[in-house]
DNA sequence: GCGACAG
DNA sequence: ATCTTGTCGC
């Protein structure tokens, strides 16, 4: 397998295994960047039994927040049909094909992207968040709703407070309560990010919600988006 | 062999 | 992921 392998999107699950093996080891653990301005949430939607898939992009400012919320810079959306079937694992198979689409529309290069799933809370260390933040070359932070892999104890109830997400031995992400008494959602660094910073970036990037803005309003403008078409 | 399993 | 508005509960 070649590097132009590692960019093709018609692989066997097999082939895509082989692909995350090769693609972890280009991933960027150790740094994270100290200032985020822009910040660009990523989330895609399927309708029922169909291989039908939007995406949306939604670039917001988290530099100036406004009392309704952050500002949106940019919004970009994509659809497309799609042959790879939902393999818990390989999610990056599936999904990123639409959203580099939507991707590919933006005109403002976003300081870091949340993507609606794991970075490297996977268990080849590579899920969504990661392998987009590597083929889009930014720092990256997953943020999915449920758990994928790992063990944890239930995190304190109040808004910040996080347990460890632990996998054989390792921690791979947080547990974090995003808000007073919500069931919390499970945050890893994806690409050029640790795990504070992710905390911290999810925690800014906060409103009045279970889910940080970046994901819930790219999870609302995919909707408004397939609905439209 | 059995159970778990992002979206 | 998705079918779905108002409604029950803290």
């Amino acid at each position: 397998m070649n590097f132009l392998d590692l960019h093709r999107w018609d692989v066997t699950p097999l082939e895509a295994i082989e692909i995350q093996n090769r693609l972890r080891r280009q991933l960027i653990l150790d740094q994270a960047p100290a200032v985020i301005r822009t910040i660009a949430g990523v989330d895609v939607s399927n309708a029922f039994g169909s291989n039908r898939l939007f995406a949306a992009v939604v670039v917001l400012d988290l530099q100036h927040p406004q009392p309704k919320g952050f500002p949106i810079l940019e919004v970009a959306t994509a659809s497309l049909e799609v042959a790879f079937p939902y393999v818990p694992g390989l999610l990056s198979f599936r999904e990123i094909p639409v959203v580099l689409k939507a991707w590919e529309k933006l005109q403002i290069r976003p300081d870091c992207l949340m993507a609606d799933g794991q970075g490297i809370a996977h268990p080849r260390r590579i899920g969504i968040a990661s392998h987009l933040g590597l083929l889009v070359d930014l720092p990256s932070i997953g943020c999915g709703k449920t758990r994928l892999i790992g063990a944890h104890r239930e995190p304190g109830p109040l808004q910040g407070e996080w347990s460890p997400l632990i996998d054989r031995g390792e921690t791979i992400g947080a547990v974090l309560r995003t808000r007073d008494g919500v069931s919390p959602v499970f945050i890893s660094p994806g690409h050029r990010m640790t795990l504070d910073r992710a905390v911290e970036i999810v925690l800014s990037s906060q409103l009045r919600y279970r889910l940080p803005e970046p994901t819930r309003m790219a999870h609302q403008l995919v909707n408004e988006a397939r609905r439209a078409a």
